[in-house]
DNA sequence: TGTACATCAGTGAACGCGCGTTCACTGATGTAC
DNA sequence: TGTACATCAGTGAACGCGCGTTCACTGATGTAC
């Protein structure tokens, strides 16, 4: 009834600040330690509070947990966003959807090697016991929304052959018949969230330029390039260049 | 001096019976609860023994892991191996090096999703705290080596044209300087320790698939295909085939 | 503007848990003469 | 073949740790009249 003005009593305001403290402080000790080592006891320590303080903000760590994954999801997708646009894409003097693409990839990897533990959170190994919520799967669309969009204005603006661009060589140029269906479907759903649309065989290919893009992430931030391909920066080119080649951006 | 006939004892059998049934048992904690629900105190538990007397068979908890770690990379490494092989490669009569590619990587597939556990303790996010030691290495390269014996068999026989196979679209074709002086001496490593002989920018396509292959087993295992290309073995099939392509194999 | 009541933030103590690791010990297995 | 000694496996108790979470409480902030 009587119009309460949003966040604006003290009370209000020193709450919006303390849970921004909070998983400030979560989000360094997550950097430090990892996951595992997230201890709401240690975050309330280090805010000189007590530790069942903090369950005013937080009903529970794996609710504290869900906020990290959430922002992370969002920080990397705005920093996909930023390099992938301008959003309105294909018009005269916007940038080519191939170098967009480029620069999304280097800017996806930029933020993994600047973040690597948050991006261990949302990427990595799952946490055992530890369920995702709903609540993390509009966040998580952030990035793979934004590479469709580049395909979907280069199509658009025709830059981008439509169906069948690159046949595969060694004799499998078509999708196999659950692979295509599985690719309609997924067209289909990004259709009607009214994405614009992306051929299924394009769509195919972006799934499998993004876990090619993931895979090497992983592989540098994990170590397992120590001693031969690092620093990776010239792989990474390389091998980010052939994906868009085999998407179909030239 | 005396002539000790080594593991006859009843002592001796014992020890590596018991030392047998500790990983054992540690691996099938594993995988049901990952890397860091693994305890010593929980196997010994399991085992009918006081928690102190793991210590007579592994000097810490991390000793145990390393111990998983090996056994996981030589189970990968020997699926691989065998699906690979036949190790005299390119003679008549033996299969198409396109052939040993495809079947390396879906053994590698299958052996990560019936072991998924183990597979994310060895290529999933590390474990915090803990720092491989050196033993791992050896083990660690054989699936590596093993793809890299397909390769330098299909050199040796001719099926593979030799450098520069497919140009890199979009005017890349060559290595950088930075990535070539890498490829090189990655390639001098292995001609070093008796591999056969694959040329540097072949090694780098190689790396680059591997890690596609890594990106796109790890993204099915933790959960990032849900609702869509799932089951993907279709996907799978058809990103594998486009590697062997990638790789120059036809 | 002032007072009475309701809401909420933060405290401090406690519960119950499981962990890795150490240590002095007992009793069995192995070895040397 | 038998005896004396050394080696080793396994026990049980304990140390010290940190964790997530609950709960009754005090005192401050906000709201209604």
């Amino acid at each position: 009834m009587s119009p309460v003005k949003a966040s604006h009593t003290a009370r209000e305001r020193a709450r919006a600040e303390l849970t921004r403290e909070i998983t400030e402080e979560a989000r360094r000790q997550l950097a430090e330690t990892g996951a595992q080592g997230l201890s709401l006891r240690a975050v309330a320590r280090e805010l000189g509070m007590v530790s069942s303080a903090l369950y005013r903000y937080f009903p529970s760590r794996d609710d504290l947990l869900t906020a990290l994954i959430i922002d992370a999801y969002n920080a990397l997708g705005a920093a996909a966003e930023a390099a992938a646009g301008p959003d309105a894409g294909g018009g005269p003097g916007g940038l080519r959807p191939r170098v967009r693409w480029l620069a999304a990839c280097h800017a996806i990897r930029d933020w993994a090697l600047a973040h690597p533990h948050e991006y261990a959170l949302i990427y990595g190994s799952p946490v055992p016991g530890y369920r995702a919520p709903q609540a993390t799967i509009g966040p998580a669309s952030r990035v793979p929304l934004a590479f469709s969009r580049v395909l979907a204005d280069a199509v658009a603006s025709g830059e981008l052959p439509v169906p069948g661009a690159a046949p595969v060589p060694g004799g499998h140029a078509s999708l196999g018949g659950a692979l295509a269906a599985q690719a309609e479907t997924l067209a289909a759903a990004l259709a009607a969230s009214g994405a614009s649309a992306v051929p299924p065989d394009m769509l195919v290919r972006a799934v499998i330029a993004w876990t090619q893009l993931y895979g090497m992430i992983s592989f540098e931030l994990f170590g397992q390039f120590v001693g031969s391909f690092e620093p990776a920066d010239a792989l990474f080119a390389y091998a980010v260049a052939h994906l868009a080649a085999f998407v179909g951006l030239h």
